[in-house]
DNA sequence: TATGAATGAGTATTCATTCAT
DNA sequence: AATGAATGAATACTCATTCAT
């Protein structure tokens, strides 16, 4: 239970307080505004130390984004798996995308505030995008194979829907732009975007230019005997 | 004398010119990098031409709000109605959506940036989406009255459906993060956006909490021996 | 007599008072003791000044330099021209070297300083030198086809004269390191170096490795056996 | 117990290393560029031993000086006695200088440098020049006595001298300044040197002002009429 | 003695803003 | 209206020096 040795070196945490302090400010006042020196104050330390941990504050977050490049390893809204499957498995896919998003959210936010002005991290910005896009982006080819969702570009699409989820967490989580008033159902938001990920995963027929007809497919609902078929899915 | 009516003064001239200037900087440079001595090198013009027609640079950023306020008086994604209507019409509104957003790119750009860094705009940012939201959740609302996508927050699902299309904007438009090798075809970009808004708009059932069924329409084509459709997923 | 026009732009007047105000300040501190502030306050100029006309301290030095080349054009302790003529033209020769060592001593200065420390100005300082050793060098190898100082490289020995000049210059002058307590007469300096460089330049033998004879008038005085005197020779 | 003996006690031991590891960076980088990080670096210590040791950078070079100091105990130039004697000694006195300025060219740039920003030690540098010069002074005042190299100051030739010595040393052995290309031959370097100052101390008569007759022996070739030889060179 | 993390005063540099012309 | 030089407050960054271990 008691940690014996210093369990980290002094430098080790020093490091990590200026990191979590750099987080901290990049919250409160985001990456454009905060100044080593608020950094340095939040985390209780003189003006140089900075410098004996980090060049400046772009390495910095360069330091905060390999850390949590490493902790999405499965692609987004994925169910750690490459499949787009059962809307219970999509729920928890947006669930577990949520929880990176809050986990990671100082650090996300100050990437793309960074890549907004730095063509280095517009860069990094991009990978991180391209990445998290790749496995839908391969699944939704796979559903197209079965008959389903035809007519979308999967790299669009993907990138479309990642954006969705990304972009309201951003606005529901991060920014608090919509809704600032009523406090927010986190559990109603993910299942909203499941919902709405569902949907627009589903329709064989999109819409095409053409296409005259409503849009969405009559509730046929008795979907009969659905039930057993993606029971085993899950698993990852 | 006579040669007072230029249709604008002069001075209604320069401060055009700077507002212009303020844009292709904002669009090269991003907000923050921004200085005011580059647009008024871009405007051709002295430095101190700025300070007889702003105070500031975000004096200038609000008066661009202004104007491209004034240009979206509908609500986003509706084509000229509070109605969600048939899929011809939703590829026309995002398309008229898209057009709004090439037309005031950097205002936008600019104005998010800023909200990231200064409280005021942020309050900007809010009302402008909370504006561009508002009809598109009346217009759910009315389709849940018609037993349309039941079980759908209207409120957050228009805020996801406005930030899929905003964002993809975004990412596909301004920062070019996605697909940067090949050339965006902008006419599948808008397909793909109504495509997916139809379907995300169109289930009648969703991704309920509860429900272990199925995610998506099944296809209503043959559908006939659907079981074991999905057998082979899994794998991965 | 009046000045007429402002005769130098605003600008081109303050850049050159900061042009004095580092030599100035060079002059009292040393190139690395000098502070942009320092210099900013002695041209009784506000702090940013400096950098609306070079880019640091270095840059301001560049440009120094590039004034004081300009006037060095034939080379060093050659008067006019590149032969090493008569004793009069050599006295001549050392004096406008002289002159032009007074003119440019804080300029010199600051550069044999910087090429302490700066590879740059290293090799700036590497072609000042060279520029101004070669025309003696040639003058040397003339003389040499002429049978005088044979026995010499021409340019190491061209390097070693000039750098007795510079050198002393440089002592008595800049640093007044010798004979800090009586003033200095600058008409017996120059005449000194001339009579050495006259001296070094003239002998037909030299002190060549083998030369076992005695180098120069033999003490007619008394000194009558001094032959013996080199079995002393201590050791080396 | 015993091993205490290990005939300097540990701090001497890290004190000279500290020493040698100035040198080395001062030898590298430059007095003014040199930091006490640095030095402890080369040497393998910690940052804070360094003031174990010394009290600063200043009080380090104190103590190098003060060592070479005690190992030029004769005058330069002069082979271990007061005399400028025959053109053999002058070669050794040369070459000895040139061993001398080798042992401790660090120590002495670093001095130079030094000198340069620091008052104190212009003092220190103006000792080890008054010093050096000294011997030399007074030889020639005994030459002159003799009869030669009348007409010079003794002070200022002595000054000149060691001047042109030590400069030549510090431009081709240190600061490579001249002939960086070629590599440097070391005997013909100081045997040029050798020459120039037999040269230049021994001309019974020397650019003494007045003197309007030519300088150098006259060419014993067959120079015949050589009058109009130099007519035109003033010119130029 | 040694370590190396921490301190903070000192400088360089930038840029919004003012002002004399 | 316009100019563009000047101002100086605000920050980033460095490095000598101290100090707890």
């Amino acid at each position: 239970m008691a940690a014996k040795k210093t369990s980290a070196s002094k430098g080790e945490r020093t490091r990590r307080q200026l990191m979590d302090a750099g987080r901290a400010v990049f919250r409160k006042t985001g990456y454009h505004n905060a100044e080593i020196g608020m950094i340095c104050r939040e985390a209780g330390k003189a003006t140089g130390v900075f410098y004996l941990y980090f060049k400046n504050k772009q390495h910095l977050l360069y330091n905060m984004i390999s850390e949590f490049r490493a902790e999405a390893p499965h692609g987004w809204l994925l169910h750690g798996t490459d499949e787009v499957s059962l809307a219970l498995d999509r729920t928890e896919a947006v669930r577990s995308f949520w929880q990176w998003y809050k986990k990671y959210q100082p650090d996300l936010m100050a990437l793309m505030q960074a890549a907004t002005v730095d063509k280095a991290f517009l860069e990094e910005w991009r990978e991180v995008r391209n990445r998290g896009n790749a496995a839908l982006e391969r699944a939704i080819t796979r559903l197209q194979a079965q008959g389903q969702c035809i007519g979308l570009d999967p790299s669009l699409a993907a990138s479309a829907i990642t954006g969705m989820a990304l972009f309201s967490c951003y606005n529901w989580l991060s920014q608090k732009i919509d809704f600032a008033d009523r406090p927010l159902d986190e559990e109603k938001a993910i299942q909203t975007l499941a919902h709405l990920i569902n949907g627009a995963l589903s329709s064989g027929e999109g819409a095409t230019a053409g296409s005259v007809r409503r849009v969405k497919a009559p509730p046929r609902k008795k979907s009969s005997s659905r039930k057993s078929v993606r029971a085993t899915l899950p698993g990852a």
